[in-house]
DNA sequence: AACAAAAATTTCCTATTGGAAACTTTTGTA
DNA sequence: TACAAAAGTTTCCAATAGGAAATTTTTGTT
C-alpha cells in the first residue's frame, strides 16, 4: 500500500490547479487528529464509537489515521453519532496560540451610551478596536414608522436577536413582520430597515453588524 | 444503474441499527439541493463551479441529484471553491434564499438544533446561505471545566451575550471570569475558551461567529 | 516478565466515488 | 421550426472508501 493518504495527493494537485485558475486552496485539513481527540475524550472505544455512528470499526481507524476521506455520509454520521461540534472540524488546526487572544467584556448596563431619536443604543465591547463586527445593545423607543425620516441603510450584514418585548421589524422589501421575545432576524443591511417597539415596555434587543 | 441513491439506502440501514443499538439517527440531508441552490444563487454553470472548486462536472452533477455522497475532501473542495457556509451543509433544508435584500426570521425555539456532550446549540438563520455571521442560541450543559478535553479553537471573532443564568468563561490567557444575565464578551477565537455553566438551571447564551 | 484481554490496525475484498468523454437536454437566434 | 451552442446528464472505468475478519499492539494483572 502507498503510505501517503492518497486524498492528500489529491488535496495537492488541487492546490496547483488553483494557482493557475482561479480560486480556493484546499489545505490538508487534520479531521483524522480531530476525531480522534473528540472521541479519546469522551472515553470511548473504536468500538463504542462504532456502536454510536454505525461505521465500522476499522473505517473509523482509518479515518483517525488519515487513511481515507470519508463521505460526506460518513461524516455525518461522526457529527450525529459523537456530538462534534461542527465549526472545530472545518476550521485549521490552529497551532497552539501565540495568535490574536484578544478579550473584552462589558458587564450589564456598562457600555457606552449612543441615544438617537428613535433607538437608545449601547455599544458593547468598546475596549476592543478593529473587530469583525459590532455588537450594541438596543432599547426600541420608536412607536411608529412614520418617526423614521427614511431608510435606514448601510454596508453589511446584521444579526437581531430580541431580548425584551415585541416589535415590528420593518424592511425595505418585504412585509413588515412582528417580533416577540427570543425570535432573531439576520438580514442585509443595503436593503432599508426599522424597528418600532409594539409592547407596553421599549422592546430590547441585540443587534450584531458585520 | 439502481434508481436509487447508495447512500440513502445506507442511511436507512443506519437508521434501523441506531434504533436497535443507541443515538443518533441520520436524517436524509438533502446536500445536493443545497448545493445547486448555492451555485444557481451565484449564477454559476457546472462548468465554472467546476474550475472553482476543481470537481469535475460530471461529479458535481452528481452530487447535485443526490446520485453520490461525495467525500469529505469533495466537500471541503465545495465549501472552500463556493463560499459555503459550513453548518448549512449539515442543517436540514428549508427553504430556497432570495439574493440581493435577504431576509431570514428564525422563530424562539425553531432554530436547527446540534447537540454536543457540552453544549446545545441552536443554530439560527439557517435558510441564508454565505452569511458573514453564524449566529447561535445556546444552553450550556457543562458543569466543570474537566469535560473539555482540550481547548476549543478556531477561526475568526465571537461575540458573546449571556441570556440566562450565569457563567463561568474560561479563556487561554485570561483568568475565568463569572458573566451574568445580560453580561457580554468579544474575543479572538484562536484562543482556547470554554464555557461552564455556574447557575442552577444551565445558563443560555446568544454567540454570534466571525 | 509472561500472559490474557482489550483495543487498535491492517488486510482483503466488494461497493462506491470521481473523472473523461459521450450523450442528451435546454437555450437562444435566425 | 431548425439549427447551433451551451448546459447538464450518463456511461464507463480506474481509483478509493468501507466492512468483516485476521493480525498486531497496548493495557492490566499475576
Amino acid at each position: 500500500m502507498s503510505d501517503e493518504p492518497h486524498f492528500l495527493r489529491e488535496e495537492r494537485v488541487e492546490i496547483s490547479r488553483a494557482d493557475a485558475n482561479s480560486e480556493a486552496a484546499v489545505e490538508p485539513l487534520q479531521l483524522g487528529k480531530r476525531v480522534r481527540e473528540i472521541r479519546l475524550s469522551q472515553n470511548l472505544t473504536l468500538e463504542e464509537a462504532s456502536k454510536r455512528t454505525g461505521l465500522a470499526r476499522s473505517t473509523l481507524s482509518k479515518i483517525e489515521n488519515e487513511q481515507i476521506s470519508p463521505t460526506f455520509s460518513a461524516v455525518n454520521k461522526l457529527v450525529k453519532g459523537l456530538g462534534i461540534d461542527i465549526p472545530q472540524l472545518f476550521s485549521q488546526p490552529k497551532r497552539s496560540a501565540a495568535a490574536g487572544g484578544r478579550r473584552d467584556i462589558t458587564r450589564t448596563g456598562t457600555g457606552t451610551p449612543h441615544p438617537t431619536p428613535t433607538y437608545e443604543h449601547e455599544m458593547l465591547a468598546t475596549q476592543l478596536t478593529s473587530k469583525k463586527m459590532i455588537p450594541y445593545r438596543t432599547t426600541v423607543r420608536a412607536r411608529s414608522f412614520e418617526e423614521y425620516p427614511e431608510w435606514v441603510r448601510h454596508d453589511g450584514e446584521e444579526f437581531l436577536y430580541v431580548l425584551k418585548g415585541s416589535l415590528l421589524f420593518y424592511t425595505e422589501f418585504y412585509e413588515p413582520i412582528e417580533l416577540f421575545e427570543g425570535d432573531s432576524a439576520y438580514y442585509d443591511c443595503e436593503m432599508g430597515h426599522s424597528l418600532v417597539s409594539t409592547s407596553e415596555a421599549d422592546a430590547e434587543v441585540i443587534w450584531v453588524t458585520a
